[in-house]
DNA sequence: TATCACACAGAAATCGCTTTCTATTTTAGC
DNA sequence: GCTAAAATAGAAAGCGATTTCTGTGTGATA
């Protein structure tokens, strides 16, 4: 491929008959030009198509406006979302970002973070639903060299911004809202390998124990799985328990597998919410274009990712690091109703 | 925030007393070193946790192993698809990719790429679902200064690769099943302003008159939107438009238009595929995860990505453009039915 | 023992830019 | 009209790497 040769600084600097720096100061404008001097250099400038090479400026003032973000996958909605939110906000600020899937494997992880820092970065957004697989080390030893945001999940790290939901209590107002329509049977749906379940899984837990009796045969786990994977797996196994456990109503840790209730529920003859009510979490998209609508928590992903983007921008500029935590509100839509 | 500097490769030749000429060689192996020194080296390097920064490499090199993505955005699960297929490539060959989001506005779109191009990438990815806003001048001279890799659109600027369908053929397809399950009376749903949606409604109109009766009043242009948007304007437009206009069979330009579709339907009381059958494009996952299933057109848009992102690189490295066209197949599955 | 080749390591140039430090003009002030 | 202070522009150093060019020490060969 036959590729033209940018033209530099100097090239410019010579067809305007002007100094680099003098081409330096019209570019940035940080400096006085005289006025037609600055003319000539824009003509060469617009002339020869040149546009200045960010590496050799970030490598000289040791500034970097590229982050880094590293997210499982983007098979699930939930995190096409948050980075649709980040990539709002970054732009904003003159920033680019990589973006790096993990595939949720520590290992990938862990890589995908050192190619990020060897790009001089200069911050990285990380969504790890599974922080127990990576070393508190690794991210203590990270966070010296680079601010680092974390969104979502286990985070206890000192010094490490983290942008996340309060999900214990958005399961706990999802559980007391089932409960205020009457249902006490009420089946919990997770995945395995991620810190946000474990959370829900305890909130639960400690609902049902105060509220009316815990069942751990109530509690599935449908394994691993992303994406319509997990519609399907959830589907295939809440038909078969449904028919036997008879819960009146089924709250799920996120949407993917509150439509695979749904369906199962389609499936068995059973009329949502009249039957059976559903519960889903996060209000990704998926779960108002499904007939009927499902009741979720909303997590806001867009917010989530601004929000991340945000609070790194202002650590690589030097400020403190924060915790940031927003509210899930309930979105009450078709898939919930009285127990009957 | 107390960011600690980054060890340099002059620190490390300090702490192990060599060159940096040495150091930069033990890096790379591409040059004997002794193996005491090497271990000297190797030493010093792990005692300061250095990376050798990859911005000066590449400034020295004049190479680069980032690319750019542009796509519209991410609201469409169309295009976060893609973007699986393109990281998945990408990794492999030890690029990372830059994404930008260009919201469907032809100026964001120069603006990315001019972005892009500033950072020195070595290659571009456009998904433009609207070619005809952006000037070809503007391509042309891009093309001159990096390897370009157009997806789908109307591209036809010398010299640039391409990978797509051939939505022309595809979109003949999916109706020459439907009429073969009995359908005349097809109406066809599109958006605004997508290369991709003329390119059906030719080939719509084409069949129309060729086997049937063309009638413009079947032929639905739902306007602009993303995501969610599109599955409600269509749901809206169609459901006042069925009961007066009684087709027995919907084609969509997308899977979120005929989820639109399915929607409007069960409002209506009609029952899919016994009164309506209803088509989509696409394959997105979501097409699957509604009920009943969606019949709809693959695009596959994994591979539509990986094949980019390879192509691109082969680009890179030298290789000659391309054009590459994949098939679209037909998925039959639960929307679609005899015409009765 | 003299010679040659090779393994190894350092000095220095270079990549494209920013930014001091200096050297000129202008312009202003009196 | 003369001096002080801006305004303007160039030269050169430096960012952190790679790589060419050069110069050693060492072993093999004659």
């Amino acid at each position: 491929m036959d590729v033209k040769k940018q033209a530099t600084i100097v090239d410019v600097a010579k067809k305007a008959g002007v100094s680099v720096a003098t081409v330096s100061r019209v570019v940035n404008g940080n400096y006085p030009v005289k006025q037609d001097t600055k003319e000539r250099v824009k003509e060469a400038i617009s002339s020869l198509n040149y546009v200045p090479n960010v590496q050799a400026r970030e490598l000289n003032t040791r500034k970097s406006s590229t982050i880094g973000v590293v997210v499982p996958g983007l098979h699930n909605m939930f995190f096409a979302e948050v980075i649709d939110g980040i990539e709002d906000a970054v732009r904003q600020d003159g920033f680019s970002f990589l973006l790096n899937c993990a595939k949720n494997d520590p290992v990938q992880e862990m890589n995908a973070i050192n190619a990020l820092v060897a790009r001089n970065v200069s911050g990285i957004i990380v969504i790890s639903p599974n922080t127990k697989n990576i070393s508190e080390r690794f991210y203590e030893e990270l966070v010296a060299r680079v601010p680092l945001v974390f969104i979502n999940g286990y985070h206890r790290i000192k010094g490490v911004s983290y942008v996340g939901n309060d999900e214990k209590l958005g399961s706990q107002i999802a559980l007391e809202y089932l409960f205020g329509l009457g249902h006490k049977d009420i089946m919990f749906v997770r995945g395995a390998n991620s810190d946000s379940y474990d959370i829900k899984e305890e909130a639960y837990r400690q609902f049902m124990e105060e509220n009316g009796t815990l069942r751990e045969d109530y509690i599935l786990n449908i394994g691993e799985g992303n994406g319509v994977e997990t519609v399907d797996s959830a589907m295939e196994a809440l038909q078969g328990l449904i028919p036997r456990l008879k819960p009146t109503a089924i709250c799920c840790c996120n949407d993917l597998m509150a439509v695979g209730a749904l369906n199962a529920c389609k499936r068995l003859g059973l009329s949502v919410p009249k039957d059976i009510s559903i519960m889903g979490y996060d209000n990704i998209s998926l779960s108002r274009l499904v007939e009927p609508k499902i009741t979720t928590m909303d997590q806001n992903m867009f917010q989530l990712g601004s929000n991340a983007a945000k609070l790194l921008i202002e650590n690589i500029h030097g400020g403190q690091s924060k915790r940031i935590m927003l509210d899930n509100v309930l979105i009450e839509r078709e898939t919930t109703g009285i127990s009957m």
